[in-house]
DNA sequence: AATAAAAAAACGGACGTCCGTCTTTTTTTT
DNA sequence: AAAAAAAAGACGGACGTCCGTTTTTTTATT
């Protein structure tokens, strides 16, 4: 599979995001209207999510917002109830569906060797497709409160124990070797997020993320297909 | 050599660091006693990264500072001339001292395999020494002021190139084997940043410093010395 | 279909708080 | 006592949030 493929089968629209955030929140967003509010909801995000691959959400005011938005800031007020409960919004709904993308993906996989394959490429996909909500993640869960780092961590740590998972597979199936599964998955990890935190650096270089995707997976298959 | 030889030999002491900025931005601090300036800015500098190991450096108000460090917002103003000057200043040293310790020991190689292995245990072993400076100016770059991002990319470039001369050299000397130097680079770095940015998750787990090291070596090396 | 009434949504001024910074006063050092 | 350093206090500005009012949309009535 390769990347315009993979936009073409996940299809993760402003509306299907806006849609659940709006079913997970219904008693906290004051609007009644649906329409109404997933129209303005995509507003929202989009309009967090551009000012915040610039400055930092701390440093977004609600005046920024409502600018950006085309709202204006009472009327922000009946989709949230404070500015620190729209970083939790973004928050979960980005590590929502970034999971659940990823497991579904998984799932059709065969082999160990496969699914690693896929599952590496699945995340780095999704990320490209998602860059915004993934830097914005990644870059802004220190600014949160205590509770929902706590929820940021534990996704982290449940993304890496799909890889543990893999190659623990693998092993198993004597299709992988390795020494240590966990490091093995913790640099896989941080070879996937270089590409959404340091994606200036490969846009400008032309990398594609095609081309991006194929070399991790070359530089991880040399460590665990190895012959010892 | 491992971390505990490292720190002996490469001598990072406070006063040294402070020192340094003293030397570099006499004019812009208004005492005149150097042993009180010293003294002062490493109380200074101490705090800040206390403080934003925890929160962002936005989010640290100078009245946080100024408790922390036990100087008075009053006196803090005579050892920088504004907040975003003392961002700039922790950034800029950062960066030189890392950059000098850096090249200084990969010098001391012989061939390039030995020189890739010294550049990432060093790489590695800094940012443990270092831990707080390292996150600190990693997680703090996008706050920078326009002219200063620019500086802190070059940096970091820089700190690449240091990495793509290195396999660049080896494959010349048909040591290495790679069609992507620079990937190859940049996903070491990847791995390498990894080290202070997830350190919570390396802690948590008693992954040591060295473990780390020789793992990301071995990783490096399945790619790069692999027969085609 | 046109009009009136009601409901919903959006607006934007105002408030209290906290911030960075500047100025003045006090303390310490020489 | 003079000079240097530190502390304390003051100030204007920006912020998040609230809430009374206006505008827009929907529903009801003729």
């Amino acid at each position: 599979m390769i990347y315009s493929e993979f936009k073409k089968i996940v299809n993760i629209s402003k509306e299907d995001i806006s849609g659940q955030i709006l079913e997970q929140n219904r008693d906290s967003i004051k609007v009644k209207k649906e329409k109404k509010v997933i129209e303005n909801l995509i507003k929202i995000f989009d309009a967090t999510l551009e000012i915040c691959s610039r400055k930092s959400f701390q440093a977004m005011s609600i005046r920024d917002l409502a600018a950006h938005s085309g709202l204006s800031r009472g009327a922000l007020y009946s989709y949230f109830t404070n500015k620190e409960e729209l970083l939790n919004l973004i928050q979960m709904q980005g590590r929502q569906i970034a999971n659940r993308v990823l497991t579904e993906q998984i799932s059709c996989a065969g082999g160990a060797a496969e699914k690693l394959r896929i599952a590496i490429k699945t995340h780095i996909y999704l990320s490209e497709a998602m860059h915004n909500w993934f830097y914005f993640t990644y870059i802004e869960a220190r600014n949160l409160s205590k509770p929902e780092q706590k929820k940021a961590i534990e996704s982290e740590l449940q993304t890496e124990a799909i890889f543990v998972d893999i190659i623990t597979t693998g092993v198993k199936e004597k299709v992988f070797v390795s020494d240590n599964v966990i490091l093995t998955a913790s640099v896989i990890k941080a070879m996937l997020q270089d590409w959404y935190l340091k994606r200036w650096k490969y846009t400008q270089r032309k990398v594609s993320v095609d081309e991006y995707a194929d070399f991790v997976i070359k530089v991880t298959e040399a460590s665990l297909l190895r012959k010892k």
